[in-house]
DNA sequence: CTGGGGAAGGGGCCC
DNA sequence: TGGGCCCCTTCCCCA
């Protein structure tokens, strides 16, 4: 999927809220089992309240990119109430997808996934990696991968795709293993968090909130578009007419629609 | 037709 | 180098 980031901050340092303790209290394998609801809905926290600059509609933007738009209250409310339900095993297990009852896994996946080094696949033969393609060159020596020409020598066996290095491929592979799997309905996804933010839909839980109409979102990413929708001047605007939309779908669809010219 | 919400995918960055 | 997390985008559905 297409990633064009309009903004990387690059000025201030990347913020690290302290999500990772909801995932260390909430991992993939959490939700594997029937999950704990009364676990999961004691750990929703209060509506967190973004950056109050955020209230200034033309600001809004501006402001979600400043570190105070992450949730604040939240992680300090979470890790202590969120008790282990499951035991981790090991990161193997996560990303082969043990632990994880699959129904019915959509694919064979190895065992000793992402545990297994680039010296241990040559030691294995390759064999264990059922998604990846003919041994890359660079496997049997790292001469070859410093080679620029030779690089993109790891494919996917799924989709043939290339990438330039084992661990890019190894997470491409994960959206074709799926490991992550649903204990409520059974749906799975190539990532840990992608499995988290399905729970919520089954939990309700939505620990993003807007401070301007207090509604409630599940998803960070769903809350800042709706936040567009508080704000006079929007995001995205066509350079033929000067309107300005909440989303570049509504972008591309008055593009495609056929532009007018003319301010609407 | 437009706008908005819900859900999900996946690449990039940082530790 | 790998994992965790962030962010943006897209698709679908509904009002």
């Amino acid at each position: 999927m297409p990633r064009s980031f309009l903004v990387r901050k690059s000025a201030c340092p990347r913020r690290r809220p302290n999500y990772s303790e909801l995932h260390d209290s909430s991992p993939e394998f959490t939700f594997q089992q029937p999950y704990d609801q009364a676990h999961l809905l004691a750990a929703i926290p209060p509506p967190e309240v973004l950056n109050p600059t955020a209230s200034l509609p033309t600001l809004i933007w501006d402001s979600l990119l400043a570190p105070q738009a992450q949730p604040m209250g939240w992680p300090s409310l979470l890790p202590r109430e969120m008790p282990k339900v499951v035991e981790l095993t090991s990161l193997s297990d996560e990303d082969s997808g043990k632990g994880s009852q699959p129904p019915s896994p959509p694919s064979p996946a190895p065992s000793s996934f992402s545990s297994t080094s680039a010296s241990s696949l040559e030691a294995e033969g390759y064999a264990a990696f059922p998604g990846l393609g003919p041994l890359p060159k660079q496997l049997s020596g790292l001469s070859g991968a410093k080679d620029p020409q030779s690089r993109k020598a790891f494919n996917c066996k799924y989709c043939n795709k290339e990438y330039v290095s084992l661990g890019a491929l190894k997470m491409h592979i994960r959206s074709h293993t799926l490991p992550c799997v649903c204990g409520t309905c059974g749906k799975a996804f190539s990532r840990p968090w992608l499995l988290q933010g399905h729970v919520r839909t089954h939990t309700g839980e939505k620990p993003f909130s807007c401070s301007h109409c207090s509604r409630a979102f599940a998803d960070r990413s769903n809350l800042r578009a709706h936040l567009q929708t508080h704000s006079d001047v929007k995001k995205y605007q066509c350079k033929t007419c000067s309107r300005t939309f909440s989303r570049m779908s509504l972008l591309h669809k008055h593009q495609e629609s056929g532009c007018s010219g003319g301010p609407r």
